[in-house]
DNA sequence: GCCATGACTGGGT
DNA sequence: TACCCAGCCATGG
């Protein structure tokens, strides 16, 4: 299960196995997903995931340099650092602190 | 089926 | 250290 559904839902899967207070990057995930280099389409799949039916922590989700990059995608731009300081990550200028300390790697998707 | 775009990444200048 | 270029994969027009 939870695959040869689409890249879009690797994406998610891994995305949602981001544990709370933690984050991760888009390249990382897209390793995870034996995509490496698609970065930006699981960028973009964070896009999509609003529209999925279960919550996806795409806030957890930032680039190498632990910048909220996709915060314009939520409703606010504020949106997204408010959720991750709800979580106890540290946010400030729109950047992750201590982001290589809170970074967690996803786990290879077995495919 | 081809071209353009995108919440990226790494390397080079 | 900062900016630029090329590579990467998937979706949409």
């Amino acid at each position: 299960m939870s695959n040869n559904e689409g890249f879009f839902n690797k994406v998610y899967e891994v995305v949602k196995l981001i544990p709370s207070g933690r984050v991760t990057t888009y390249g990382a995930i897209a390793s995870a997903i034996g995509s490496p280099g698609a970065g930006r389409m699981v960028g973009w799949a964070m896009n999509k995931a609003f529209s999925q039916p279960c919550f996806v922590p795409a806030h957890r989700v930032l680039n190498r340099n632990g910048q909220l990059t996709g915060k314009h995608a939520f409703p606010n731009a504020d949106t997204m650092q408010e959720l991750l300081e709800s979580e106890g990550v540290e946010v400030e200028n729109d950047k992750v602190k201590n982001f290589e300390n809170i970074f967690w790697k996803p786990e290879r998707v077995v495919d």
